[in-house]
RNA sequence: GCCCAAGUGGCGGAAUAGGUAGACGCACAGGACUUAAAAUCCUGCGAGAUUUAACCCUCGUGCCGGUUCAAGUCCGGCCUUGGGCACCA
């Protein structure tokens, strides 16, 4: 009874309309100016629209429909993204042709988007699948190998010998192939490749012209995996053989112990010693035979064998050892590297393992330098109790809080003797043993005793003890402190010295000190920085010919080919006298064939390779008998560039054309999962450099703004899926609750960029809100303006809605206008003008009953009205409640003008009651007032 | 392991530049209307102490410290959860 109103009804003859009126349809070139809102368009499932894809469409229809109000012309555009494995299994299991399954599917979510009321731009839909695409994107290749960027290369792929099948790193995680858990190997398969290593360095500074995220940008940063370090030469002891490594840190080279190589590195069998012969073959079986994936496992133990051979450290001429080690990766750099097991984690470990040298370069800064400081070697000891799980600290109290033992070390003494002594000394206790040596610390301090600034060398030690005997200490008359058995607790919270502190850490996690500090060790590099430092080995390097400044990328080349039926066949023809010749741009599309079966082939083939109808063709460029490419290209393909074709979507001569996408720029704002900002943009933003660069496309980033949105989990706070049961089908919502709850809930239910769990109670509490906004009706008069004690409400939620809209602020957008709606309800009567105003700025997100009720008033549809614009004046409040504070806590109100003196603030503010109880018999010693925002009291 | 994000009532979540923590909604409780239920409307709702009641008070934004007149917000360290990357030298 809480309306008569028919959600289903309304919904269809608003969407009916908009459709009739082409009232979403963006015109190309028009004098209004372009904004570009775009979603990523989806891959269309069997299971139909899914929640989540309802609260970005949801999002992003909000600002499409606020922008076109506001005179702009707005380009939304959907389509499909359709090509990939699903589609094909299908058709494999049930013998039917892929795009027939595709098409079924495609008409379920278009179904399923208009009843949502979505003001896409139907006009320009397309998928990915259709002939009329996909002949661009194959154009596009052709365009990559015409300018030297696609070539064939052979490459190691993950195959699964029971689906015989080719498997994406995702489907093989783990190991195992996802479908059926046989142990995927690795296959050597000559496969097409897209130089996009070459362009690592324009994907990175073009982000600079980008608004994307920080995340967004950071997850771009992070695959590009830029490092900027030096090439360095070493000679292999008595022979006249060189190899180079590849460091970030050049300014530790006086602390390499030792060199390692990848066991496919071919320097390996020419320089192995005879003695080592045996072992370095065994051990490079050993590591031909596992996957990458089994090599890159996660916490294996380091592995590796000596060759026998030594290198020469370029810096000092010394000789050290060289190894070969799976964890140096033949792809990355130079494929060989020089080892600091003292800083660098994973040398470390190696150095430790094969009881390699550790030699300290860096070490760490503590307190703060002064002038003419005193310099000295001390120690810092640690002694630990392991049946009491406690440490031995000296408590000095107010004279220096809680510490370790420290002390300085004396002539002819060796700072592990110092250790021992201190110990002795200080705490009396005679019986435990050296577990480690912890790293050099190098320590400013002020000493009270001596009132003296000093600059210590300290290294720490950490002791086990053995057992609890003890001799009488040996103090001086100044030493007066406890000796206490604590727990790392106590420690963390009561340890305030900086040395102390640090030295605990490194003692709890032993490791390689991988920070900046000052040199040591390190000849003409003692005392500098690792900034500085790199900089001056730098020019040694160059000076003494042995090394140079180099950039590395941990970003590859593209592997473009797949050895799948569903997708873009490659257009490219190998013939036996011309090799390798690319299509005519005329002949395309290369259309896929027509035909029933999908299966694999035994060997690793395309299935496109068994239909010899196909591959049978003629040499393009000397006539003779050809065979065509059978692999086909990427899922990433297709939609590298689609956002390029919504600009001028039905042009059959061009991908689109120059012009048109001049006028629309650039996408303004993309959105899309999380799951996408590596990758897919990354990929696309290569496409669009490429084409920027032979002179196709106006610019060199084509996406603004890219923003991520959180999922939507099920109500148990999973993700929905089927066997949990926790799915929503967005069909039932809409069904029961109409399009506009669901949009307004989904609106509503938290930030939009992080993931929120489903509630129906709280959907409920939304359609409630929707049936309020109806009732209010009832209470509307004829006025046609603002009602006065509502004008600063009203103008509030207009720049509060209108700003929300276009920063992601979309439940406090929502919970805006309940409040709106709120402050409406507390009156006997509103305005039309009032209605008028709540409807309209309630119809990005709920556009069906709103354009019903407002036409209900008599007005005209708001899609064909204008955006309402606040006045700045009426938002201004001239009075308001703040706050007093005395001494922090808040004690009262006053109420103040917004330009009242500071002064007249106080007053107030001191003649408040409460307050005036809490600085009865205290001094005031000051008051900070804050013009309209507060007030405090400092008392004592 | 590294990088990123998050941690606020029973729940989802608010809190422009540090300035009255808990907006808005849900759930719950009490009341009104009703023969009754649903719907709707009104009231309450962080914990605790005190009180006839109201005010007021103490504590409180994962934990431990720090900076500040003032910290959910800034700094240092730690813990937990989620996501990404996986020996990238």
């Amino acid at each position: 009874m809480t309306n008569n109103y028919e959600f289903s009804k309304i919904e269809k003859k608003w969407q009916q309309y908009w459709q009739d009126n082409n009232t979403f349809k963006a015109i190309n070139n028009s004098d209004k100016k372009p904004y570009y809102v775009l979603v990523e368009f989806p891959y269309p499932s069997g299971a139909g629209l899914h929640v989540g894809h309802v609260r970005s469409y949801t999002a992003v229809d909000s600002m499409a429909r606020l922008k076109r109000m506001q005179g702009y012309n707005v380009l939304y555009p959907m389509g499909w993204d359709a090509f990939g494995a699903p589609a094909e299994q299908y058709a494999i299991k049930n013998h039917i042709h892929p795009k027939d399954a595709v098409k079924e599917n495609i008409n379920n979510f278009k179904r399923q988007m208009q009843s949502m009321g979505f003001s896409f731009d139907w006009s320009r839909e397309f998928s990915t699948t259709d002939p009329e695409y996909y002949k661009w994107t194959q154009w596009q290749f052709l365009q990559f190998y015409k300018h030297n960027m696609a070539y064939k290369a052979t490459v190691p792929v993950n195959w699964c010998p029971n689906c015989k099948s080719v498997l994406s790193n995702e489907d093989a995680a783990g190991g195992v192939c996802e479908r059926c858990g046989t142990k995927v190997v690795q296959k050597e398969k000559s496969q097409w490749m897209l130089r996009m290593s070459d362009y690592a360095e324009d994907l990175l500074t073009g982000l600079d012209d980008t608004h994307f995220a920080e995340k967004v940008k950071l997850g771009q940063i992070n695959w590009i995996g830029k490092s900027v370090g030096a090439e360095v030469t070493f000679k292999v002891d008595g022979t006249d053989k060189t190899f180079n490594v590849f460091t970030t840190r050049c300014d530790t080279l006086f602390g390499v112990t030792y060199c390692v190589l990848a066991p496919e590195h071919e320097l390996v069998d020419l320089i192995v010693t005879d003695e080592h012969k045996k072992e370095v073959i065994e051990y490079k079986k050993a590591c031909s035979l596992k996957n990458e994936l089994e090599r890159t496992d996660l916490n294996k133990e380091k592995t590796g064998v000596f060759t026998g051979a030594y290198a020469i450290n370029p810096v000092n001429n010394k000789k050290i050892p060289i190894y070969i080690s799976d964890y140096v990766l033949s792809s990355y750099g130079t494929g060989a590297i020089m080892a600091v097991p003292a800083h660098d984690e994973r040398d470390y470990e190696f150095a430790k393992k094969f009881n390699i040298p550790i030699i300290q370069v860096l070490e760490e800064v503590t307190g703060t330098p002064k002038e003419n400081e005193f310099k000295k070697n001390s120690i810092v000891a640690i002694l630990y109790d392991e049946i009491e799980d406690k440490y031995l600290t000296i408590n000095w109290h107010d004279k220096g809080g809680r510490l370790f033992i420290g002390g300085s070390i004396k002539e002819n003494e060796t700072s592990l003797d110092c250790a021992i002594r201190e110990i002795q000394e200080e705490t009396g206790y005679v019986n435990f043993e050296l577990i480690s040596e912890l790293p050099k610390i190098n320590h400013h301090y002020y000493a009270y005793n001596k009132d003296k600034y000093f600059n210590i060398e300290s290294t720490g030690y950490l002791f086990k003890l053995k057992d609890y005997e003890k001799e009488e200490q040996n103090l001086d008359e100044d030493e007066v402190f406890d000796v206490e058995w604590v727990k790392r607790s106590v420690i963390e919270a009561e340890v305030q010295d900086e040395l102390h502190k640090k030295t605990f850490m490194y003692a709890l996690k032993p490791g390689a000190m991988v920070g900046d500090g000052i040199h040591i060790n390190s000849e003409f590099l003692n005392g500098l920085n690792k900034e500085v430092a790199i900089n001056k080995m730098l020019e040694y390097l160059e000076e003494n010919k042995c090394g140079s400044k180099k950039v590395n990328y941990k970003m590859r080349d593209w592997i473009f080919s797949r050895q799948r039926f569903w997708g873009e066949p490659i257009p490219m023809i190998n013939c036996p006298k011309c090799g390798w010749v690319p299509m005519n741009e005329d002949d395309l599309p290369l259309l896929l064939p027509d035909v029933a079966e999908y299966e694999p082939t035994d060997n690793g083939e395309s299935p496109l390779a068994k239909i010899t109808d196909w591959v049978n063709c003629k040499c393009p460029k000397c006539g003779a008998d050809a065979k065509r490419e059978t692999d086909t290209m990427p899922n990433w393909a297709g939609s590298s560039w689609y956002f390029l074709r919504f600009m001028d979507a039905n042009n059959d001569k061009e991908f689109a054309s120059y012009d048109a996408m001049k006028y629309w720029n650039k996408v303004n704002w993309y959105n899309g999962g999380m799951e996408h900002t590596a990758r897919h943009l990354l990929y696309a933003r290569f496409w669009v450099q490429f084409l920027y660069n032979i002179g196709l496309v106006p610019n060199k980033e084509m996406i603004d703004i890219r923003v991520s949105h959180g999922m939507v989990l099920g109500s148990n706070n999973e993700k929905m899926s089927k066997s949990k049961g926790n799915v929503i089908n967005p069909d039932d919502i809409v069904k029961e609750y109409g399009a506009d709850v669901l949009r307004v809930y989904e609106m509503f239910m938290g930030d939009y960029e992080m993931d929120a769990p489903w509630s129906t109670d709280s959907l409920k509490g939304c359609k409630r809100f929707i049936d309020r906004v109806i009732r209010l009706k009832d209470k509307v008069n004829d006025l046609e303006e603002y009602s006065k004690d509502l004008e600063v409400i009203i103008n509030k939620s207009i720049k509060k809605v209108t700003e929300d809209i276009m920063n992601l602020g979309y439940n406090t957008a929502v919970s805006t206008l309940m409040i709106l709606l709120n402050n409406y309800e507390e009156k006997d009567s509103i305005t039309k003008k009032d209605y008028q105003v709540l409807l309209t700025l309630l119809n990005p997100f709920a556009p069906h009953i709103t354009e019903e009720l407002n036409e209900e008033l008599g007005y005209k549809p708001i899609c064909e009205a204008s955006w309402p614009i606040y006045d700045e004046q009426k938002i201004e409040e001239k009075e308001k409640d703040i706050g007093v504070q005395v001494n922090g806590k808040l004690r009262g109100t006053i109420k103040v003008n917004v330009d009242e003196s500071e002064e007249e603030m106080k007053n107030k503010a001191l003649n408040q009651e409460n307050v005036k109880k809490f600085i009865a018999d205290k001094e005031v010693i000051k008051i900070i007032a804050i013009k309209g925002r507060i007030v405090n009291i400092v008392v004592k």
